[in-house]
DNA sequence: GAATGAAAATGATTGACTATGACTGAAAGT
DNA sequence: ACTTTCAGTCATAGTCAATCATTTTCATTC
């Protein structure tokens, strides 16, 4: 059997059954396991399945990815909470404040003092979080990625166009000097593009692990937000004064 | 069985039944107690469930700040699920479905088989387990109200009026012939007012007890919508052809 | 159209890693 | 006080990526 034809078979397998064990398929193709393997990891680098222990599930699950998130917001905890408490501290009653997806700006939600000021989130999490702690909180219109629970796209982009935020608190997977901020997933990066241009007030929360990092996709300059970070090892980046170093 | 599958299992099982113990889980799955207290510690860790002593309950917002809505949502379960279910078979691979919150039209997600089938909601719950299960999904933007975790206001009205459904699902306070499908709230009521205007075809979802029920405010004519609904005793509503009764 | 050699695919083996279930003493609920 | 539930530890079985040897594929050459 040719590897194509495997290739094919796994997917349509994995997309009827939601999910598929490397012993199923071993059986099923009379394969060893090396070459399934191998199939999964071509598969799962090309998109089409999501290879998981044990085995892979479908694409439109939306867990295992998710399990990075949860990984990832672990990892300088300590870090991101001083960040987000700082943060949190600039809202201020009169504020109309754009809340963007991502670990960091959720944290400093339990930190907001401020009970009068107003809230638009693209995140679903963020929004659920915020209403529940009893502040008024609009969610942007848009399609709902399963994933990363972020609304994104046109609608989205369109509805952030009517709004004019005094004070917008972004995450960012990375920062560098020309290349300004930049994140993985373009449609992701409209949104936080256009949501900065409605801001007065521009605040970019990471750790320093962001630094002199570049993804994919711009969605703003170095220049146009204030960065919000700590323990800052990068000398280079100590310098510009719309670096704010906190404890 | 794969560690992801069981993850998601526990996801909807909890979502399903606002609650679940480790017990019980154990049984489901036959898995033994370390394992089922490390998936809801796994879960609660990513925000997928909220673990309690003795188990875990969904993160809803539902249960902890009204037990009012979760009481209601086992009042005529059975009727519910059965009209959800009927309701899902109306969906095809071709439809632009407008999804109204409610806990009916909430049963419905898990029937669905037109897995090409586009939403659109206002429910923020509706809209994660449409995309949990797959789905391409759009939330409306708008005022997140805590409670209910719907969205609504003007906003919302603005972004429906941009869409054309082919089909749309709606729950309903109340059912009168001359005051038409009622609710209290008269945000919640412009919001499913201008959906219904966007529908080709409006099924309003209800058990028995709504019937001949009038809440506040009007969101559309009797006329306007095909009820679906179950068990129906009262003999004035059977005649009239709109009003269609499954098992 | 057979022989040749490079590239690709496969299968077996390894030590490292992960998931699981049983057990324990501590903590929480009654 | 008593029972249930909990978090932590351990041993075991299953799974993983990496490596290497073998086979297959395929274009090139004679």
């Amino acid at each position: 059997m040719l590897q194509e034809e495997r290739f094919i078979e796994i997917v349509k397998l994995v997309e009827n059954r939601k999910s598929v064990t490397v012993q199923e398929l071993m059986e099923i193709f009379n394969a060893s396991e090396s070459t399934i393997r191998r199939d999964l990891n071509a598969l799962h680098q090309m998109g089409k399945l999501i290879k998981v222990h044990g085995g892979a599930v479908a694409d439109s699950g939306y867990l295992s990815l998710d399990m990075d998130v949860a990984e990832k917001s672990n990892i300088n905890k300590e870090e991101k909470i001083a960040i987000a408490k700082y943060s949190a501290s600039l809202i201020k009653n009169e504020d109309f404040v754009f809340m963007d997806a991502g670990t960091t700006t959720e944290f400093m939600i339990d930190f907001i003092t401020a009970k009068q000021a107003v809230f638009v989130t693209n995140a679903i999490s963020h929004g659920r979080k915020l209403a529940r702690n009893g502040f008024t909180v609009f969610v942007t219109g848009g399609e709902l990625k399963g994933i990363t629970e972020a609304v994104v796209g046109e609608d989205t982009v369109r509805t952030l166009k009517r709004y004019n935020f005094t004070k917008g608190f972004f995450g960012t997977n990375g920062i560098h000097l020309e290349r300004g901020y930049t994140t993985p997933d373009i449609r992701e990066a409209l949104v936080k593009s256009q949501a900065m241009k409605r801001c007065r007030e521009c605040y970019v929360l990471a750790d320093e692990s962001k630094f002199n990092q570049v993804s994919p996709v711009t969605f703003g300059g170095f220049e146009d937000a204030i960065i919000i970070t700590r323990n800052l090892k990068n000398n280079e980046y100590k310098k510009y004064k719309n670096v704010k170093e906190v404890n």
